[in-house]
DNA sequence: TTAGGGATAGTG
DNA sequence: CACTATCCCTAA
């Protein structure tokens, strides 16, 4: 496969920004070899699709596929296993598990299906491969959801837990650390390197040149080839400026970090003629430059190879519109009569439909203003990067279940909290470590 | 991650 | 207002 397609790919697959194409299904369509590029391009296709299916929702057993794909690679890799990986494996497992336990006694059968279904033969088989993922909690899990079967009290107590917000947040963080750990793409970095040249040299006029040029694409595909090839073998900032997806922390962005950074860079073009008032001022100019210009070339790349994106109705939030240029004096056919709407391909995939609002169909390289994407919404058990979480979980006391689970805890750990929380997670499933603190304090009459 | 201070809400 | 239980923020 050809760098460039490589790259290309990787970069789509970053951006997200064709959502319409499953990044498994790019991949295999792409035919990669087993080379660590290749490895490093399967392994964000599967964070993508990991991150699509929190950002829809979907938590399920198709995400325990992926997650166990995912360890297979990063093995390939000989990378080692990271927590949150297996966490988040546990969780997820749990929660899959979960909801067959709506009836509210275990003698229905969906329940019993499920604890084979997943725990003995999915988790047998990666307990015969000796796969990392099955960790403590792992197993304490699975004896737990075993002895639920038989003990009414137990069901009814996991059945009540809300395993799916500790699901959500150790794929959140193990998509964090990923992103981070793939650092920014090689596009991207060589975007950067052709602007900080360009700017050195003082030739904005470069840019201008390629607006209205029908052959753009070629045009910057050549470019983009011959300045990209003597960099072909540079590793990527393996972890270097590892600011990948990261959404909440990312105020010291360096380079061209922000323009992976999903959020903040959209917010800022986002708000043209909208309210102003989000945040992140510490974008630079030099990066927001950096990246129109990188969407601007790919945007009309993507026009060349798959002419059908360009006329389809625009996707809503689930995409990523991290530099989305003001208008450009070009005329922009966003005006309600939408001319050319035929090749309605009928592939609405799980995009959700909230953002009726914002088609507008786009020829050329004019792109209509997108919506701005709905946060990650990630229980308020989590301080939320975004919007300033001022709302304060529920008050919720303390079971006497809890209450001795804890006592139990502090006998065995002392006061790691987080040990005791990660030694009893079925009971301790909402509870923070600084609750299980607090109430440790207010027991002992702190 | 943990400890400690403080905010918030309920009760009397 | 005082007191309690819980939740939140942040320094170290």
């Amino acid at each position: 496969m050809e760098v460039f397609d490589n790259w290309v790919a990787e970069f789509f697959i970053r951006r997200q920004h064709n959502p319409r194409v499953l990044p498994t299904k790019l991949i295999s369509a792409l035919q990669l070899g087993d080379s660590s590029d290749c490895l490093k391009l399967k392994i964000s296709s599967v964070l993508r699709d990991i991150s699509n299916s929190l950002i829809r929702g979907a938590i399920d057993e198709g995400t325990l596929d992926l997650l166990e794909v995912l360890e297979k690679l990063l093995l390939q890799q000989h990378s080692l296993l990271m927590e949150s990986h297996k966490s988040a494996y546990c969780w997820t497992a749990a929660e899959c598990t979960l909801r067959f336990m709506w009836p509210l006694i275990a003698s229905d059968g969906f329940f019993t299906e499920a604890l084979e279904r997943i725990w003995t033969k999915r988790i047998g088989v990666l307990k015969e491969r000796g796969s990392d993922l099955v960790s403590r909690d792992l197993l304490k899990w699975e004896t737990d959801l075993k002895k639920a079967l038989e003990d009414p009290e137990l069901y009814q107590r996991i059945r009540e837990t809300n395993i799916r917000y500790t699901a959500i947040t150790f794929l959140t963080q193990l998509l964090k650390e990923q992103w981070a750990l793939l650092g920014i793409s090689s596009l991207e970095s060589v975007v950067q390197r052709r602007f900080l040249k360009r700017k050195a040299d003082n030739v904005e006029d470069d840019i201008v040149d390629k607006r209205g040029n029908t052959n753009a694409a070629a045009e910057c595909t050549r470019r983009l080839e011959s300045d990209t090839i003597d960099n072909a073998n540079e590793p990527r900032g393996e972890s270097g400026d590892g600011n990948g997806n990261n959404r909440e922390n990312d105020n010291d962005v360096e380079g061209v970090g922000c323009l992976v950074n999903e959020k903040h860079a959209s917010e800022e073009e986002q708000t043209v003629g909208a309210q102003e008032q989000f945040y992140e001022p510490s974008l630079d100019k030099g990066d927001k430059t950096v990246a129109r210009e990188l969407k601007d070339y790919l945007l009309e790349i993507q026009g060349q190879i798959d002419p059908s994106t360009r006329q389809r109705e625009e996707p809503n939030n689930a995409i990523d519109h991290s530099v989305n240029v003001t208008p450009p004096p070009t005329r922009l056919n966003r005006t309600g009569t939408g001319g050319q709407d035929h090749n309605e391909a009928p592939q609405q995939d799980n995009v959700n439909e909230k953002g009726s609002g914002s088609q507008g169909t786009w020829s050329g390289r004019v792109r209509p203003r997108l919506p701005t994407p709905v946060p990650l919404n990630v229980s308020p058990l989590k301080k939320g990067g975004l919007a300033k979480s001022h709302v304060r979980r529920p008050k919720k006391f303390w079971t006497h279940e809890e209450v001795e689970a804890l006592r139990e805890g502090v006998k065995e750990y002392g006061k790691s909290w987080k040990d005791i929380k990660n030694g009893n997670p079925a009971v301790f499933a909402e509870r923070t470590e600084v609750d299980l603190k607090d109430k440790w304090r207010n027991l002992v009459g702190g």
